[in-house]
DNA sequence: TTGACATATTCCCATATGGGAATATAATGA
DNA sequence: TCATTATATTCCCATATGGGAATATGTCAA
């Protein structure tokens, strides 16, 4: 099996650094045309379209058709599994009692191999 | 130029949900050999190794070598960027306010794309 | 030393990538 | 209708993938 399309979920859409980029910008300012952002990024459109594209397919873009221009915007809520799934480690390196408690697990875990 | 390596950051690294399964396995109850991450995960030896290289090369995972055994535990700290990352969309799910704001913007940027 | 176990590496493959170049499609205005 | 502008799509390429199968490496115990 080959790697996981980028359109398989949203993990593997923002693993692009571009795709991240399009998303900071849309999270400020509201929506853009395909044109703003390639303005913006310094991008050539075609690229800037098919990761539109891909966002797109993910759900984490929508698209409105206005005159000749298409205006993209953002639904954060898409972007919540992310967080929730990193959310999980916070407590690890914000919290000094977890951070002992791990390294003590580590410890652990190589006594016990020992036996 | 292709996809970027699964090696080259963190983002590539957990777009793979395996890998993600692994991150999960070690962030409870501390470090596992490659025999427990096996079996746990009901996945043959060779790829749960070779998703364990995927993770050690972006620094999210380390191993110590005990015995003929490679324990290897979590470094949670290495995920906080993907956190601070998400953590910049929270309020747009989280305040009523925000998401609001959102639509407005979204509407704003429509008419004055009708100019 | 030899054998058994734990883990890593190599080779193979189908599949997808992101960029560049060129082109297609859509909407507008003259 | 035709030219122009905005965007999407197609084709090409080098590159990497994740899995399977086979094999190499490392460590211990007898």
């Amino acid at each position: 099996m080959a790697r996981a399309p980028t359109t398989s979920d949203v993990f593997n859409a923002i693993a692009e650094p571009r795709r991240r980029e399009i998303i900071c910008i849309l999270s400020t300012g509201g929506a853009r045309s395909v044109g703003d952002l390639v303005e913006a990024m310094g991008v050539p459109q075609p690229a800037v379209s098919k990761h539109l594209s891909v966002l797109r397919s993910v759900g984490v873009v929508s698209v409105q058709h206005v005159g000749k221009n298409r205006l993209y915007s953002l639904n954060p809520a898409e972007l919540k599994p992310i967080h929730d799934w990193a959310q999980q480690f916070e407590h690890f390196w914000s919290n000094q009692l977890d951070r002992i408690k791990l390294l003590a697990e580590r410890k652990a875990a190589e006594r016990a191999a020992k036996n």
